[in-house]
DNA sequence: ACCATTTTGACAACTTGTTGTCAATCAACC
DNA sequence: GGTTGATTGACAACAAGTTGTCAAAATGGT
């Protein structure tokens, strides 16, 4: 069986995300190896910084196992950094919110990581972000309903 | 410091970015499971069918570090699906080559791969595919110039 | 209210990457 | 030809994710 274009087309585009996704792992790392925390660090407190939620729901919002993120968060509770709340829908599953320390942390990063995307996105058309943005969701989509 | 609308894209991308390489993982696991080859196996295997290469050469060739790429390579020599073959260049460096049987098992994934590929690119449009691309590229392109 | 199904946390084993370090090899230059 | 610096393979420790399994908790239909 032959590629056609667009298959070949694809192809070559996957691989190119394999490339960024290890770089942006890479520079976020980098970013933010004084302050002690790494990406997947800080991205699991983003996803908290306005409500609490539940480890599930976490996983989910950011396309993870539960169990991957359960490690996340139970990493970042022995540093102080979150602290669990009661969940008044789910009585052994806690909700998971940013601690003061956690919070003042997360501030320090967000600073860093808005300066630093501010700096790379200024080589770049916005609205090229923005479409390279919604396709890469529409091709998610494609993918995640292909699967099931 | 606020967000510049550019910035405010980026971050949104990157955060799909990630969301999309752990979608095509998981995809290309399960495509190829039942063939006891992972992802990160095939695409080795993959960077070798044309030539050989050197270990540290795939490396920079995939974005991963040459300990990495070794580990998976070592596995793989183990499994008997590559071989190792005198460097003319160096000594201790051998260039890794597909096994008669290690091409015959990519090939048989490779036909998966494609009609695969070939489905999802069939639900999009090519210039959006290889515009994509091009502007992924080009991203990473300006993250590894600013980390020098 | 009961029962089947789903969701959840905890734990273990594993995969795929990383960094750091060491000694051997190679390349370049004086 | 010897020295110096970069590249390489091997190994260890670690990070971040996965799958699988178990029991407890929650949910939904009848």
């Amino acid at each position: 069986m032959n590629n056609t274009e667009s298959g070949a087309a694809f192809t070559e585009l996957l691989l190119e995300v394999f490339r960024l996704n290890g770089v942006l792992l890479t520079e976020g790392d980098r970013l933010t190896a004084d302050l002690g925390l790494t990406s997947s660090r800080w991205q699991v407190m983003g996803a908290i910084s306005e409500h609490p939620l539940s480890v599930p729901y976490i996983a989910r919002e950011m396309g993870l196992t539960r169990q991957g993120v359960q490690k996340m968060v139970n990493i970042l509770m022995k540093e102080g950094l979150v602290e669990f709340e009661d969940n008044p829908h789910h009585k052994s599953s806690k909700l998971v919110s940013l601690s003061a320390e956690g919070r003042k942390r997360l501030s320090r990063i967000d600073d860093i990581q808005r300066a630093w995307a501010n700096q790379i996105a200024r080589d770049h058309d916005v609205d090229d972000l923005k479409r390279t943005f919604r396709f890469i969701r529409q091709l998610r989509d494609t993918l995640e309903r292909k699967q099931s």
